[in-house]
DNA sequence: CGGTTAGTTGAGAAAGCTCAACAGATGTGG
DNA sequence: CCACATCTGTTGAGCTTTCTCAACTAACCG
């Protein structure tokens, strides 16, 4: 679904400072890694930015992805407790982030698409901190971060480009705290579809029209609630004529009333 | 109360590097600013961190640190949307982070107290994303970002450092979704206690009795709860004999049997 | 084609919220 | 210094939302 779409970076970014890794060679490379360095077959562009970076940074930006990786649906980048080699950034397919506590629950604390960056939560301890788990076939970049904090020191955009990275990271989880602390069932699911297609949209996708590739449980667990009243939920809305869910497959009729939800 | 205290950190830090702002000096500096920079009265010692820098770098850290700021109980450290120009490091007092919906609802997004950091967000957007609020009388180190970056250019250990730094904030916010979204009222009230219990005692305070500085509303608008909930389960945990509150002074009785709950 | 998984829907239970009353602490002006 | 107002915290009762358990259907898979 995602390498056949156009990007089309001219609407405005929701979640700012993602990566949006191009694939124009449909020769994809074999799991678990293959240096590429040097090559131009994983060009990753650093578009939708909101500082330009020059075309030598981007190039040596390109320079530092030494690789791409295979992700088969299902299978982990990376598990909790890994140690920290390098940040990813998704390519085409899609990932979920889960953090697990000893007693067995586990939260989803996001899901991303092509174009956003993973493995941030690993600087910290120098170990990851989330299991990285594939929702369908995927593909990333591999940026070692030694190298990327090497081209920081040389780049004053390409430092700050990073902090801000990880920054909006921080500032997405306190949206997120602030949806999981004080929004209703309905609410998180109307602020969740519209965040969807808000970064579909922003891609070059229909923000309209998409597939989910998570489950109901899935959903639930990011949200905060059962995959039994996610269910609910998406019936109401159906019922109300805002959004037309066919399984996995959803159509946004209405984003005014749902954004009033 | 803190400018009594000692400081012992040789017990183990549990939100990882923190900055530790001495306070060597009892006369505090007026409000809003005033350039202290060359000056030895606001010692900004980086301990407690898990990567050593050399003496030159803490006191090139040190001389980052332009001024310190008072705020009053009550009064803002800065605002959202307030342009971002530095990074903060609480030096005396304690504060919360608030991010507010337009439609009235708040957040609170944390508690800082000694030594925490403050304004990590602010890098992405270049304004600040919530609110920083001082719950009694506080003071602030400043640090002008620009001249952090800078630093971090020429020093790869304070790069890391500053990495760590925002790294940590965002896998603390994972901890938060994980309580906002999988826990109990109950659980959350214990897991808050026990937070800043452990964060307490790290700075060498007891962590088996302490005073909150904050209300048992912002308590609730922290753990995604009514006021009404939060003494409730006060309540509970004192008729369990786990902790005996009384009003905001808080004695942790029982901490293994808080951390079963 | 049978077995498994994902999604939907219903009914009853439980957790937490709302509204309300009240107590204690704090602050303020006379 | 007192009287009054205000704010904060506690507790109760009933209600709402969401969860749990269960049944059922559709889709998917070997």
């Amino acid at each position: 679904m995602y390498a056949e779409a156009a990007y089309d970076c001219s609407l405005p970014e929701p979640s700012p400072m993602r990566w949006i890794a191009e694939a124009p060679n449909p020769e994809v490379l074999e799991s678990p890694r293959r240096a590429i360095s040097g090559s131009p077959t994983c060009s990753l562009r650093a578009v939708c930015m909101p500082l330009d970076l020059t075309a030598t940074e981007v190039e040596e930006l390109d320079n530092v992805v030494l690789a791409i990786r295979n992700v088969r649906c299902g299978k982990t980048l990376f598990r909790a407790r890994d140690a920290f080699q390098s940040l990813y950034a998704v390519r085409t397919g899609s990932f979920k982030t889960v953090v697990m506590h000893r007693d067995g629950y586990e939260q989803v604390t996001g899901f991303q698409i092509p174009g956003d960056p993973l493995g941030l939560d690993g600087v910290c301890a120098g170990m990851h901190n989330c299991d990285a788990i594939a929702l369908e076939d995927s593909t990333v970049c591999i940026i070692p971060f030694g190298q990327l904090e090497s081209l920081c020191c040389k780049s004053h955009r390409m430092q700050r480009y990073l902090h801000q990275l990880m920054s909006s990271e921080i500032v997405r989880e306190s949206s997120l705290m602030m949806l999981l602390g004080t929004m209703t069932a309905e609410q998180r699911l109307a602020t969740f579809l519209l965040d969807l297609a808000a970064r579909f949209r922003a891609r070059g996708y229909s923000g309209a029209q998409f597939n989910l590739k998570m489950s109901r449980e899935e959903i639930g667990c990011f949200l905060g609630m059962t995959l039994e009243t996610v269910s609910r939920m998406f019936s109401r809305f159906r019922q109300e004529g805002m959004v037309e869910p066919n399984g996995k497959e959803i159509r946004i009729v209405d984003a005014e009333r749902l954004a009033r939800v």
